[in-house]
RNA sequence: GCUGGGUUCGUAUAACGGUUAGUACUCAAGAUUCUCAAUCUUGCAAUAGGAGUUCGAUUCUCCUACCCAGUACCA
């Protein structure tokens, strides 16, 4: 989510000033390779519809690994541009703002723990790398000898002492650091014999023509690194501009989102679903039935807003609201009933035909692939309003479609739309299975001899007439019910416990101007012979 | 620890020195209906604390507290 954020930012922005926005692919750490990782990155930005204009081909989905017009800085995988990194760090040694270094890692952990013992921090940095072993230190021929015979050398960056590094960030304005704070950091790797990020970072981006570096709020402490790396290579005229992103949090308590959050609580924090390496699925917003605009436009109100009280907006419309100014500069903690309420809203905004296209493959899953699409299209038009996501059509009038009898054969439970809100601790705990299919507290409160038997005759008054709408059904009802001074609330309730299991639901015109009156009279049996045995 | 960043209702945010501190989500109550939703109405609820600057601070400065990040041959 975080990262889908961060793009989405740098596609508004890129977007608004007629620039491009572009992927590049920053694999520089060969022992984190994951399989699978960047065809995942490419579908799910794919998804939300953030595409790149550049770094990767959309027609077959891959990144670019060939220049051409439309991608003149191929290739846009770091791993596969190693030499030019190589080049440009040994164009700093040359100049004498960067050096080889032959510490040990063990020497180096040796040193940190040793400067723990004794409360403070061990730093590589103009105050020690005098007392270690570079190309600072050692003879220039003992140099040149483990250069040639060996590849157990890293190459790091020379930190000017004393300098007030000044900055300017897009969304916090000025910000000054200290170079005696910071360490000489690895530019080249010995364990992969790849650069670092700071490194290929700062030359893609000057390569690459970069204009604004919009990223996570962890990279802010590399800021002033990165400065002195342009003006190392003395591209400060031409260096991008930064934007520093918060962080997302956690919905409860403190700390950054993480996957275990989602799990716990039950809420998605990848865009698609996620298989890890050890076989493990978590899950995504696009498996979980969540609409991409509504994801997007969710994402976009986390940490940014419009100036008013505008909350739903396209993309094209994010495109032109975004502005850098007002993204927030605090962390966002994650409200996943905010994004629920985004699916809602998307939902209801969606036409009843393209609804109707989303929900019968939702049929076919339970099972009902012969489902009419125009009866599909009535029950959708019906409980539209009620619904967050296209399968809550399913959890909502399953009854609609299968009669109460049938609910064990497929998986349904009475009551299951309801069933989902926390139950009150203090309320009385009944055994559904003592009357499944119907529901115990609504069997307990409205099925007895009475009530059954003028459910029953309400029915039956309607049979062989026909009716135009299920207004028109519902009028001939409530009058039959009203001529006959019954309880209005009881006759509909028992009714409505017959034809759908539960107590609570759609109107009872409704139902039965679906179902028909055959149908009803049929259900309103089985419940007889179920519960007055 | 050190360095940097941050702090308005439970959450997301508005108010860029002058408001009864607004809006949305959540929650609660009422209206409505045959129930449940939906809808409508109403309500609950915040400037972290302390100094200063100022006629006046949510807004500017400083201190404290708390939170976050970085402190890797990870990104």
């Amino acid at each position: 989510m975080g990262g889908v954020r961060t793009a989405l930012y740098n596609y508004l922005f890129a977007k608004q000033r007629g620039g491009d926005f572009i992927l590049r692919i920053e694999d520089t750490d060969s022992h984190r390779f994951v399989p699978g990782a960047e065809q995942y990155i490419i579908e799910a930005l794919s998804w939300c519809g953030i595409i790149p204009d550049e770094g990767v081909d959309m027609a077959t989905g891959k990144v670019v690994e060939a220049p051409s017009e439309r991608h003149p800085h191929a290739p846009y995988r770091q791993s596969q541009r190693t030499p030019i990194y190589r080049k440009y760090a040994e164009q700093l040694v040359a100049a004498g703002k960067a050096y080889y270094a032959f510490d040990s890692a063990a020497d180096l952990e040796e040193r940190r723990a040793a400067a723990e013992a004794s409360g403070e921090t061990f730093i590589y940095n103009q105050k020690t790398r005098l007392q270690l072993r570079n190309s600072l230190t050692l003879p220039p021929e003992e140099t040149a000898r483990l250069l040639r015979e060996t590849t157990d050398w890293t190459i790091r960056f020379k930190m000017p002492e004393n300098t007030v590094v000044q900055m300017d960030d897009l969304i916090r304005g000025h910000i000054e650091m200290n170079t005696d704070t910071l360490d000489d950091k690895v530019l080249w790797k010995r364990a992969d014999e790849l650069p670092t990020y700071h490194l290929a970072n700062i030359v893609d981006d000057h390569l690459m023509e970069i204009t604004e570096v919009i990223r996570g709020e962890e990279w802010l402490p590399s800021l002033p690194l990165h400065y002195q790396l342009y003006e190392a290579f003395g591209w400060t005229d031409t260096m991008p501009r930064f934007a520093h992103l918060s962080l997302l949090l956690k919905p409860v308590g403190n700390g950054k989102l993480s996957k275990r959050d989602g799990d716990k609580m039950g809420f998605p924090v990848f865009p698609l679903q996620w298989i890890s390496a050890d076989g493990t699925a978590s899950h995504g917003y696009r498996e979980d039935g969540y609409f991409p605009e509504a994801f997007v436009n969710m994402l976009a109100l986390l940490g940014w807003n419009p100036g008013d009280d505008r909350e739903l907006f396209t993309l094209d419309e994010l495109v032109q609201a975004f502005s850098m100014e007002k993204v927030q500069k605090a962390g966002a903690k994650f409200n996943p009933e905010k994004a629920k309420w985004f699916n809602k809203e998307y939902l209801r905004q969606k036409s009843e035909e393209e609804l109707t296209d989303l929900f019968m493959p939702v049929l076919s899953a339970h099972n009902l692939a012969d489902v009419d699409r125009e009866y599909a299209l009535k029950v959708v038009t019906l409980v539209k309003e009620r619904a967050t996501f296209v399968e809550d059509f399913w959890t909502i009038a399953s009854y609609l479609f299968i009669a109460p009898s049938q609910f064990e054969a497929f998986g349904v439970k009475a009551g299951a739309a309801i069933a989902q809100k926390p139950v009150d601790p203090r309320a009385k705990v009944y055994d559904d299975t003592l009357t499944a299919p119907f529901l115990a507290k609504d069997v307990e409160k409205f099925w007895n001899a009475e009530n059954s038997a003028m459910a029953l005759e309400t029915v039956q008054s309607l049979s062989g007439k026909s009716f135009a709408s299920a207004q028109e059904m519902s009028e001939a009802i409530e009058s039959y019910i009203k001529g006959n001074e019954w309880p209005m609330g009881k006759v509909m309730n028992t009714l409505r416990l017959a034809l759908t299991g539960s107590a609570s639901g759609l109107g009872i015109a409704d139902i039965i101007h679906l179902v028909g009156i055959p149908e009803a009279l049929s259900r309103l049996a089985f419940a007889a012979e179920r519960l007055t045995a």
